[in-house]
DNA sequence: GAGGATGAATTACACATGTAATCGACAGGG
DNA sequence: CCCTGTCGATTACATGTGTAATTCATCCTC
């Protein structure tokens, strides 16, 4: 699958919360703080849709834009980038950073437990 | 911190691993299926200096290069950079992704257990 | 029907990145 | 002492990315 930019995910990110959009919805929807302008947005369209991740319906002068991949499958295959490039595949390791740098609240703690029950069931 | 890029992990990885070490001898331990010539070696060590990441001191003629940052450091916050772009910070979530994914052995499931039961002692 | 608003398409430009080649200095072998 | 190999430094160049401006067509409003 093709990579997805971090700025251009930004763009994904609306689609996949809500779709079909036109440009100009994306651009109201898209974060505040990165500041875009819609010709900003539009460049990102346009490259996502050459990247093939989103596909495009013409909908009289504008196009409706809507994602043509599913977030889990991009967040899967990033999330897995990442555990394969920096914890040598190991998911386990990931965890153990996690636990050493307190990024595990008593709640996460909990709830990742309840989920590893059930997943043994 | 400054970002590194995917290529440019890889030479830091040979350095966490083992350092000082000459550009030569960094050349010599990345990784085989990146066919990078001696040349382009030395380009990510020049470019991993001016971000800050690496040291190096004079040895005769030649630099020995060694990490200016700590790995798990760098590897923790690109961890938490993926999680809370994909998963809106909660590592639950990740956890739940990876489970859906298929992506838990059971001995990982184990390990991870007996992680979260040490951590609330 | 003319002019402004609005769409997508095209072009722009700087910085990052992958991937080197080349250059000038110098050290060591003959 | 000169040649050759080796060093880091400089330069190169294509592609990706962030961030638009410009252009050209078209629709809506007066």
């Amino acid at each position: 699958m093709e990579r997805i930019a971090e700025g251009e995910y930004a763009v994904m990110e609306v689609l996949w919360e809500e779709a079909p959009l036109t440009a100009a919805d994306v651009a109201a929807r898209v974060p505040e703080n990165r500041g875009w302008s819609l010709a900003t947005v539009k460049t990102m369209l346009s490259r996502l849709l050459a990247k093939g991740v989103l596909t495009h319906e013409e909908d009289g002068r504008r196009y409706l834009y809507r994602p043509a991949i599913r977030r889990e499958d991009y967040v899967a295959e990033e999330s897995g980038r990442l555990i394969d490039r920096m914890f040598g595949g190991r998911v386990p390791a990931l965890v153990a950073q996690l636990a050493a740098r307190d990024k595990l609240t008593a709640a996460d703690i909990a709830e990742i437990e309840k989920l590893l029950k059930e997943l043994k069931s």
